[in-house]
DNA sequence: CAAACAGTTGAACAACCATTCAAATATACG
DNA sequence: CGTATATTTGAATGGTTGTTCAACTGTTTG
């Protein structure tokens, strides 16, 4: 997770105003991690699958396993994963849960991608 | 990476018309890939890290290296793995290689995350 | 209560991936 | 040319993680 080792280069190629600027000005180390962790919830089909299908309108676990052809299993093992990371919300309604989106970033956060990926 | 079995609810839990309609609207199966795609890129806090020093400066392989005390060759690695999806783009000055930001949609992304977590 | 159903959970397996190490390019310079 | 420096690359390794399978919880209904 973290590296300690500085094999670097010998000499001065670096330029320590630049490194310094950079020290300096760059977000904490905290909230880097932080976006790479939210980032690797994005970073997996199933789950940008469920996101954009909840972004039509909320749906039963049973729901999403049907529109992916997924295993329920599959589907509730990752509404775990993006319900620990506040990306989904659920209720309860008689025996079936019913997911939806928690907050309107995610909504944000997807179409900014897709904006960059349709150039 | 895709799965086909179909082991879901006997019944009819699943409502057709909440699953059609999300079939209809959501995102063709190709860009919800590429937007996973995308997005596993910056789930990598080693990666994040290198964007967010290159949104403050360009620099070398070697400045990156001292700045978050990694070996030249393990930033080289993550390098070339941005270097292919088209986050970086580099230029060479005799020995060393400069690296930066390939376009603006990068940052946008990095602050869309950054006011998520920060609420 | 018992059966049926919706969903969750844990263990196991396989696939993927970031780092390391060693070796290979590439460029400058004496 | 030979040495030094900057970076790249490939193979190996260790850790992470998504899916499956089986067992389990919780709820409705007869």
């Amino acid at each position: 997770m973290k590296t300690s080792k500085s094999a670097l280069c010998a000499t001065e190629c670096a330029h320590e105003d630049v490194v310094l600027k950079a020290k300096a000005e760059m977000p904490s180390e905290d909230i880097l991690y932080e976006i790479s962790e939210l980032f690797k919830v994005f970073g997996d089909s199933t789950r940008t699958n469920i996101l954009s299908a909840l972004l039509v309108s909320e749906m039963c676990v049973c729901d999403i396993a049907k529109l992916f052809n997924m295993t329920v299993s599959a589907v509730s093992h990752q509404l775990r994963v993006l319900r620990h990371n506040k990306l989904v919300k659920f209720r309860k309604q008689g025996k079936t849960v019913i997911y939806s989106l928690n907050d309107d970033h995610i909504e944000k956060i997807l179409r900014t991608a897709i904006e960059h990926i349709t150039e």
